[in-house]
DNA sequence: GACTTTAGTCACCAAAAGTGACTAATTCGC
DNA sequence: GCGAATTAGTCACTTTTGGTGACTAAAGTC
């Protein structure tokens, strides 16, 4: 990403690089020295030998030092014009970071993602993509877990399923879902936090469970 | 997409156009001709002052004559190799098109989904993509309405969702499923189709309606 | 020890989905 | 003409899932 190649791209590849911060979602952003000194989301162009998703985690790597810990892609991104480099199309994922492997090499930021700083259009948008994404494969992909320690209390997983889905769940309603899909598995350890009963740690566990047998949903947005 | 780049292009835009014909459903499939004959999903290079979905929408006028009636992008492919122009990369998308307007212009040919011809690895991994984009947006975008007359029985609105999902619908749950979502209205005319009770007409004529407010599903996938 | 705070569970109700059986209207075979 | 076959359309019943408030449990605070 660094190195400019002397003939401008034709595309680039871009990632949103996602974690949790407190009770925020961060994104991971650098301040490119050649475009004005304006943040942007890492960026490089295509290598020869590399295809589109190891081009994406070797963007993780240079930023963090290591591979993001889940990656998927979001789309091809033409339309919105300008771009940190002046490549007609960039391809953008997401890639998902736990909240110990935060640190940042030198260069990168993170942000809260309800306070970017202004972004190119491109890059705008690929953000807001990236937030559908997340939100569309959270009961496909264990996404929430990716994001916590790998233990971890019911009310920590629940707030980050409401940080994720940018809405409140009810706490028994929750618990019920989460047993009927077996995926967690309690630990023999309990945290005990500043006041109030200790938590049971768990660990995500998945097991074998038949397929959910359903007919169709009819879940039109649009009038 | 006929002519040819002096130069290789860096990458191409793919659709996979689909129709439903009799009771399978069917993609668009063109031989080009300086491809060794090989059958090739319908590519273009990208051109100056188009957009992505704008070269989409072409590749559907060149092969039909008219616009595909809903597209929506697949994603960008470059993992694998193999593709009928050299590019490196290439962005698919997907594109609707009614039965009746299912005549193609000369060179192209539809084939059953389930009998194609061999095509380069990258375009079968797009075919294949194709088929999970529209059965994932199936209830959220008015594909199987789409891909009907502007009026149609229940039963071949059933059949249709039947294709597209792949499975089976029990009468009885569909229709209040159908209900409920306020999407179709009838028209006062019948069919008699052959033998049996003849059919009501309808047309899709979604109503506002309120959202249903559901919590948290995990229907993960894997043990 | 009473109060607060957080964890965890329960019971009840409402909504949605699965299912088989029923009635209705037509064609076919005779 | 008439019964059998066929397709459409609806109903009633059951099971499953989701929404919700209230309850018990275990810690800290004063």
């Amino acid at each position: 990403m660094r190195e400019r190649p002397s003939r401008t791209s034709p595309y680039s590849i871009d990632v949103v690089l996602v974690t949790a911060m407190g009770n925020e979602l961060a994104i991971l952003l650098t301040r490119g020295s050649t475009e004005r000194e304006r943040w942007a989301l890492p960026w490089r162009a295509p290598q020869a030998g590399e295809t589109l998703g190891t081009a994406s985690v070797r963007l993780g790597e240079d930023a963090l030092g290591e591979p993001p810990i889940w990656t998927e892609q979001i789309g091809a991104f033409g339309d919105a014009k300008r771009h940190p480099s002046e490549a007609e199309m960039s391809v953008a994922f997401v890639g998902l970071v736990p909240h110990q492997t935060a640190s940042t090499n030198a260069g990168y930021t993170w942000f809260p993602m309800r306070d970017l700083p202004p972004l190119s259009p491109r890059q705008r948008a690929m953000v807001e993509a990236a937030t559908r994404t997340i939100q569309g494969r959270l009961d496909q992909a264990p996404i929430a877990f990716r994001l916590l320690p790998s233990t971890f209390t019911l009310s920590e997983l629940q707030q980050m399923y409401e940080l994720l889905l940018g809405k409140r769940l009810h706490k028994a309603s929750f618990r019920r879902a989460l047993q009927g899909a077996w995926l967690v598995e309690p630990t023999d350890e309990w945290r005990s936090e500043g006041r109030g009963r200790p938590a049971q740690l768990f660990r995500y566990a998945p097991k074998k469970r038949r397929r959910p047998h359903r007919g169709v949903r009819f879940d039109f947005l649009y009038p």
